[in-house]
DNA sequence: TAGATTGTTAATCGATTAACAATC
DNA sequence: TAGATTGTTAATCGATTAACAATC
């Protein structure tokens, strides 16, 4: 199985998200490459390349089991294998993240929360006690987690950053605005706000 | 000026980013393609096409002047005509980019919030009064807003969705975990949490 | 069977990269 | 001047779309 590009990842994840919920409102056991590409805006042909690529076959005139297509996508996506994430910064943004509830069903579990702020350290956040920044490293190193979510302030992020990987995590998933530089083992997904907001910016200004 | 892709509108922001970051640390009057395409991991011929794009010229043997750039950069993505935007939702992540501080420098005036939540309304976030939806309509009408960002839970994105564009919104930055639907005028920007996640998650499973 | 849908090959499209004369 | 850098054209690369025989 060849790597696959961001691009279909991404499309993946559509088309799971799509499945799950239309198969929630009305239960189906096929669905055709037509009905995924007019709902998602996609070309058909696209859909089954990329059902191919993860090697899903579909039977001609019926479409794909809609089962086995999640199932797959699931698999592929690696949502069946949990992993365990910590959390650095117990702000606004790590709150929200922290509280939101889906992430368990694509794998993910966080389950530490870390904060340099006295006033923070000790308090809950969705149930979860911070700890102080000092834990950080040692806790990686004996819960040999993989997986760090970055909401700090762009000053201190470069500092954790190399912590962190020093204790061993192979990613960042980096909602902190600015650009960390990693060693090349370690991957890093980069969630920065201003590249939305060029989009919207721009859009609002061609409007006119 | 042909309408620019996305993708463009990304390296734009990019190369904004890095130019207003570095000359803070280290003032200079001229910058090469070369040196930002080294930096951000991006051929030069690639920064050479996009600010040719947008009617920056260089200077051979020199390269192109810093603040010529930025301006230039700023006036495309119309971060210098200031817009104001209501946010919908004053939860955890709606509460966080009503925190951001930066977004002032796009453009960006968060005038408002609103919630659904008796215990909300009335309370301050961000030095804003979180209002009732109810009045969330009549204010877009009176202050002409055109852009609204969703932090709202899926069941009732769309509803609020449709409302807004009824009042006059133009745009809708997304963050909520569904896909809206809007009539062909509107822009939608989407920030999926999923999208990142199966990213993550896929590198993560790979990585074993 | 007839007809809709698949899997796959070929064609198109667009974006990225290479090459290089023009420029300062 | 010599040499680095630009602007632009051409070449490459990859991704998307079209076409169509094979299939159920």
């Amino acid at each position: 199985l060849a790597q696959l590009r961001r691009v279909v990842l991404e499309r993946l994840m559509r088309y799971y998200r799509f499945l799950s919920e239309t198969t929630l409102r009305r239960p189906a056991k096929t669905v055709t490459s037509g009905q995924i590409a007019e709902a998602l805006d996609i070309d058909p042909t696209q859909v089954r390349k990329d059902f191919g690529a993860i090697g899903l076959l579909g039977m001609g005139r019926v479409g794909f089991e809609v089962c086995e297509v999640c199932r797959g996508i699931r698999h592929v996506l690696g949502f069946d294998e949990p992993y365990e994430a910590v959390m650095i910064g117990a702000g606004h943004l790590g709150s929200a993240l922290m509280a939101y509830k889906n992430f368990a069903g694509y794998g993910l579990d966080i389950v530490a929360v870390f904060d340099n702020d006295p006033r923070k350290i000790g308090s809950k956040v969705a149930g979860r006690t911070v700890q102080s920044m000092r834990s950080l490293k040692p806790f990686i190193r004996r819960h040999n987690i993989r997986l760090a979510i970055l909401t700090t302030p762009a000053d201190v992020s470069q500092k954790l950053v190399d912590r962190v990987v020093s204790a061993g995590v192979k990613a960042i998933w980096n909602f902190a605005p600015i650009q960390v530089a990693v060693p090349p083992d370690v991957f890093v997904r980069n969630e920065h706000i201003s590249l939305g907001l060029s989009e919207i910016a721009y859009h609002l200004a061609q409007e006119i």
